[in-house]
DNA sequence: TGTTAGCACTCAAATACACCGAGTGCTAAA
DNA sequence: TTTAGCACTCGGTGTATTTGAGTGCTAACA
């Protein structure tokens, strides 16, 4: 169990170096003025800190800087709580300030607004489509072969793609399956939709529609949805204004990553425990994300937990201020997405 | 006018510079068999090509590289023609194998396979939507206030946002008046949307809506489609690979530029004479891409051209192997466009 | 017994210096 | 016109040297 003294000083020793970058010496806590204490003194409290593993050396005489485990302590039990300035507050509600119909939309400007403020990159996981209820299936022919389906959903989500549509099928039974389907089909949630198919409704299909097999394929075209939700990123680049990432080595696999989204998209299916959650360093388990930290949140409509938004930064990173913005703007967003889309 | 001999001199140089990211000097040069001469009288000859402003040094004792002047005079006169191997020629084949039927993915596939084989930034600007022509229109209520407009055009695209609904409409009107729209505007390219409406629809519908008046901002909001075509961007991080941009002073105006986005949708949009464009270095005027060039062609269905593909890379460039192979994508996709789409 | 002053020690970073080698331009001879 | 030869330049590399910020340890002090 550390002692009072030692959690002033490691929380010094961090604060300092998440401020400069550098390795903070005894000297250095010793001149500041919440600290009364001699270098020597300080120098036998930080080799008992490094001893128990919350700070590290990065050769023999140098300064010391915070661990992995000394971040996590930090983040569990240290974080000076941080006031947002007005301003930031005032940007915040800036982009809930005028109705955003789009649900996605609003999402979308939350992660930019996180990396705005905080010059780190952010991401938001948007709701999953897939549990969206259907609101309307539309077939629109565009030509003898083809045609597009749209799906509406009731949050206003509107899926489409171009299928393929077999010679034999005539016009007019196309819209009478189009019209049954919509009759039995309308407030089924997406992701049930093929199976209510299979189960209720192939029977009134095959009972009024000609050639229901040769219809089938089209059907299913029709219903395949794409069942991942959207991800957004903001400030992808922020990552190069990072003094440690001034090695392009160290940040190619990393902007990599980031390019290629899809490791993220796992990761943030991972994060949706309510609340916020902080993962340092190597936690996050992937290669690439050893330097990085990643904050999460999770956003809501009522009480049913819709998405996720994150900030990721250096381990190196402001918690303090992160925390505080991301829970701010998560709970802003629940609140305006809350009184915008519930029972509506 | 440069002789034969000098000719011959800037090509090595630059052929090897583009190999080696190396300042070429005459030693190198006399070594190589296409070269039978003294490293003097290479000397003396690189002497002239430099007074002339088509290679440069480093520093006073360097050896040279091609100045802008030079890759300006490579890439009109001097490209030794590159032939595709069979694998190069079979992946991109290879894209277009199976019918795809949206328009808008066969474009971003495009890009993706040419950042996949030359290891550059590939750009594709998609076509422009305001030209489609209307195929449908549809608005489906989601509650009292709201409703999702979709429009859908001839070549299968889907535009769609939700939109408010005043009141005091109610939904068999709303249904009248898109029958109405959809009675007089099929056909009609997106851009004339507006027009025709006033000019030629306007007075129908008065004459057959209840409250015209108060419907009229729904109409407009309905009809208001992003002008702008669409863009795809693939191997966005391929210039962190460059030895050119290691510092990462260097790349990081450019990444955020890529980032950004809009300034290549300028770029792009210049970009639409038929054919093979190169323009090298400061001649993008875009601060940020003095070190880099860009590669563009036109694609096509039937005489109708549709947009622009793109390479952007390092000055110091594979010339001759992306002109090759953007020329054989372009060209390929043009073909299978107008199979696919002409008067479909 | 906890705190501190003092001291020897370490190591990264900066500075200085010599030297190598790849390059140049120029000159004079072939 | 070409080339051999030579003096010169300059970036890069390797080796000392110095500097300074840091450490741990010890002994004296309150």
């Amino acid at each position: 169990m550390l002692t009072e003294r030692q959690l002033l000083i490691l929380q010094v020793i961090i604060d300092d170096f998440i401020r400069s970058g550098q390795p903070v010496g005894s000297r250095t806590l010793s001149k500041k003025h919440e600290i009364a204490l001699s270098s020597a003194t300080i120098r036998n409290e930080m080799a008992d800190l490094e001893e128990l593993g919350y700070i590290e050396k990065t050769h023999v005489s140098s300064g010391r800087v915070p661990s992995e485990k000394g971040y996590r302590y930090y983040v569990d039990h240290l974080l000076s709580p941080q006031r947002l300035t007005k301003e930031d507050i005032q940007k915040i509600k800036s982009i809930f300030a005028e109705r955003i119909y789009e649900l996605e939309k609003v999402v979308q400007k939350s992660a930019q607004i996180l990396s705005d403020l905080t010059n780190y990159t952010s991401i938001a996981l948007g709701p999953a489509v897939k549990e969206n209820k259907l609101k309307r299936i539309q077939i629109i022919p565009l030509n003898q072969q083809t045609a597009v389906a749209i799906i509406v959903t009731d949050t206003g989500h509107v899926e489409n793609h171009v299928i393929t549509v077999p010679a034999s099928v005539n016009p007019s039974d196309l819209e009478k399956m189009v019209n049954i389907l919509n009759e039995r089909l309308i407030g089924v949630p997406l992701i049930d939709l093929k199976d209510k198919i299979y189960k209720e409704v192939a029977d009134v299909l095959r009972k009024h529609i000609h050639n229901y097999d040769s219809m089938l394929k089209t059907i299913v075209e029709t219903l395949d949805i794409p069942q991942e939700e959207k991800m957004f990123f903001a400030g992808k680049t922020n990552m190069l204004n990072q003094p440690e990432f001034s090695d392009i080595q160290k940040i190619r696999p990393l902007m990599k990553m980031i390019e290629q989204e899809k490791d993220f998209y796992r990761l943030l299916r991972k994060h949706n425990r309510k609340g916020i959650q902080v993962t340092i360093g190597r936690e996050n388990q992937l290669s690439g994300m050893e330097n990085c930290s990643l904050i999460t949140a999770t956003y809501s409509i009522g009480d049913e937990q819709l998405g996720t938004i994150a900030i990721l930064g250096p381990t190196r990173m402001e918690y303090s201020r992160a925390i505080t913005i991301l829970n701010r703007v998560a709970s802003d967003l629940s609140t305006v997405l809350t009184k915008w889309y519930q029972n509506s």
